[in-house]
DNA sequence: ATGACCTAACTTTTAGGA
C-alpha cells in the first residue's frame, strides 16, 4: 500500500495538482491539510469519480484536513481529544481496511504553525502537540499499524534545513518544538523518511517568497510517524518533489510512504 | 546588496501562513 500526505494549500486552487499526482502515484491513501474551505465546499466530485472515498474535516478559510481512500473507510475522528474551545480543523482519523483483510488506522495532521514567538499562538502550538502525544500514546496502545501523517511545521534536525541559523529564531525550530517532536518519536513512533535515508538536504516545503525553490532554501516539515506495527511492513519513502515545479505549486510538495501490506 | 509570495475574505486592505 502507499501512503501520502500533502499540504496543498487551498484545495480549490490545487484540485488539478491533486487529481494529476492521485492519476500518476496512485497512493491507496492521501492524507490533505490545510483544505482553506467548509466541508461543503470540499470539490470532491472529480477526486471521488478517480475512486477515492472521502473523510473531510473542514474549515472557513483556513485550515481544514482530509483523508482519501481507495478502500472502505470507518471509525472517523474529526479533532484531537481535550479540544474545548479548539475551534481549528487540524486533525482527522481514519480506520482504512487494507486489500490483505488487515486494518491500517491513519491521521491526517495539521499541526500548528506557532509564529511569532511570546503569543499565545506559540503556546497553542505547544498545547497541540501535548494532546497530539497523548492521543498518539493512546492509539499505540491499540497496537495497528498505525500512521499519523501530515505538515508538522517542525523542522527535526539541523540536516532538514538549509541554514539552521536562519531559522533559530522561528517556531518551527524552537527547542520546545523540536523535543515535543522527539518525544513523540520517543513514544515508539518511527519517522518513516529517516528509516529509510540519513542524507541532509530532504526538503518538503520550499517557501514562495525570495525564489527559495530556486536556490533550494527548504526545509523538511512534512512528516509520517508509524507505529512498530507499520514501521515492521516500511519498504520506501518518496518526497515527490517534482510537483513543486508544476504551475502554480503549493509551498508543499507530497511525501509518500510504501508498505508491504 | 536588497527584495523578492500566496490565499481567503464582511476584498482596494488585512490576517495567516512558514
Amino acid at each position: 500500500m502507499l501512503i501520502a500526505t500533502w499540504n496543498v494549500n487551498s484545495i480549490k486552487q490545487r484540485l488539478d495538482h491533486a487529481i494529476r499526482f492521485l492519476e500518476e502515484t496512485q497512493p491507496d491513501v492521501l492524507c490533505l491539510q490545510e483544505l482553506k474551505c467548509q466541508d461543503e465546499a470540499f470539490p470532491g466530485e472529480r477526486i471521488e469519480a478517480l475512486g477515492y472515498n472521502l473523510a473531510v474535516h473542514g474549515q472557513k478559510a483556513f485550515n481544514g484536513v482530509a483523508i482519501l481512500s481507495r478502500h472502505p473507510i470507518s471509525d472517523i475522528r474529526r479533532g484531537l481529544p481535550e479540544g474545548d474551545g479548539d475551534d481549528h480543523s487540524r486533525y482527522i482519523e481514519a480506520l482504512v481496511a487494507r486489500p490483505d483483510g488487515g486494518v491500517l488506522r491513519v491521521a491526517s495532521i495539521y499541526l500548528p504553525n506557532g509564529n511569532p514567538l511570546g503569543t499565545p499562538k506559540f503556546d497553542y502550538k505547544l498545547a497541540w502537540m501535548r494532546r497530539l502525544e497523548q492521543h498518539a500514546r493512546a492509539l499505540l496502545l491499540l497496537e495497528e499499524p498505525l500512521i499519523l501523517a501530515g505538515d508538522y511545521n517542525v523542522i527535526p534536525e539541523p540536516r532538514d534545513v538549509y541554514d539552521a541559523e536562519a531559522w533559530l529564531g522561528d517556531a518551527l525550530y524552537q527547542p520546545e518544538s523540536r523535543g515535543a517532536f522527539r518525544r513523540l518519536l520517543a513514544l515508539g513512533l518511527t519517522d518513516a523518511v529517516r528509516a529509510c535515508d540519513d542524507a541532509a538536504g530532504l526538503y518538503t516545503f520550499w517557501d514562495y517568497q525570495a525564489g527559495a525553490w530556486q536556490r533550494n532554501k527548504g526545509i523538511r516539515i512534512d512528516h509520517l510517524l508509524l507505529s512498530p506495527q507499520a514501521a515492521d511492513r516500511l519498504s520506501a519513502t518518496e518526497i515527490h518533489k517534482a510537483t513543486r515545479g508544476w504551475e502554480k505549486p503549493s509551498d508543499h510538495v507530497p511525501v509518500s510512504a510504501r508498505f508491504d501490506f
